[in-house]
DNA sequence: GCGTGTGAACCTCTTCACAGCG
DNA sequence: CGCTGTGAAGAGGTTCACACGC
């Protein structure tokens, strides 16, 4: 389905539906509405409805959403039917950390591998996963590119990993590095910036 | 400085060019221009220029932006110039990451106590810093409330240790936890939710 | 009556283009 | 001449309010 012209922000939106439907789903909520959404998720419920017609009418009039069937429906536009694989790059802290603490709670995500380049670490095993070295990465995920890959190599290698990602055919990174990094077209790059959230905090604080 | 009304992403691409003009000003770069800000952020020079003067006049036409001024200026506007405490509270493998990680290339951070409820964690190092109970708290960083707390507890524990949180003080909170979480007014609360960022870049691989 | 889906009004943010200053 | 600062135009997103279907 190409061609779709909504914002980040919906998507992130139907990001926190999905999370908020799945706890429904697991408290035996049958039906929700928008205001039941909109009230969870601190949005208006005008928005939950934009947000969700623009994918078409899941909605029953009087009634509202079927839970089991909305969710099915935002899994597939998010594409967390089939979720893609989570690989890491780099087994530091924070990558280390990552694997330890899984991905439960949310669409289904499972960490399928580890890479470091780093020969004394190659081989351990970190929440039952082998760190690998990284030219195995051809051979562990294929090349398909239908894996997201997170960036948590030490500061100074970033660019150098993903060139090394894009080179194989990764089409989406996540990168907790603080650097400006390049990725060609077509492949996807977010930050998750520690730095830029505390002077948010900083910010406001002093407001 | 109270009743400013810039926007969040203008506080957000501040701290990028916080970082950018660190990074100039370590390379010895004296001035900038908007149009270098913008190449090495990502936005429109334009866009670079509001930003700036919607806090006063701090380029000089013609030239530029003077590097140690402006960042003198944007240090300030975040709160940087004096950057808060930075605490953690769960030692566990996130926590325990990020303090290993360091805060690094930040405008100024760092970590000055981590806490836990566990006692058998409670007593332990690391990264210099020792673990402390979670009832030490105001012990510790007093009462004035000047300090940031990352929250990364186990699931279904964040609401009572944001409860804990604020009853002390606290007035900015980042919280790695997958959960909706309340805090009254005047109370800072910022997530950093992997599983969003994850269905972000699933959803994007599909377009 | 209740709640969805949706055009219209509203608001915010971005981009454009240029006046003005060094 | 170069680059900032800024009104004006444009684009995008949110809220409002109501028609329609259950």
């Amino acid at each position: 389905m190409p061609g779709k012209k909504v914002s980040e922000k919906t998507i992130r939106r139907l990001s926190h539906y999905a999370r908020c439907l799945r706890k429904a789903g697991a408290d035996g909520t049958g039906v929700v509405t928008s205001k039941y959404l909109s009230e969870r998720c601190g949005i208006s419920s005008a928005a939950v409805r934009k947000d969700l017609a623009a994918f078409g009418e899941f909605g029953k009039q009087g009634s509202g959403y079927e839970v089991s069937d909305l969710l099915e429906n935002i899994d597939r536009i998010l594409g967390t039917c089939e979720p893609p694989q989570v690989i890491v790059i780099g087994a530091g802290n924070i990558g280390s950390a990552l694997l330890e603490s899984g991905l439960e709670g949310t669409g289904g995500y499972s960490y399928s591998a580890i890479f470091d380049k780093n020969p004394e670490i190659i081989g351990r095993t970190i929440a039952g996963v082998t760190v690998q070295p990284v030219d195995k990465l051809g051979e562990v995920v294929g090349e398909q590119g239908n894996y997201i890959a997170i960036l948590t190599v030490p500061p100074g290698e970033g660019q150098r990993a993903v060139n090394g990602l894009v080179s194989m055919g990764c089409r989406a990174i996540l990168s907790f590095v603080l650097e400006p990094l390049d990725v060609p077209d077509g492949v996807v790059l977010r930050y998750v910036e520690l730095s830029t959230e505390l002077d948010l905090l900083s910010h406001s604080m002093r407001s």
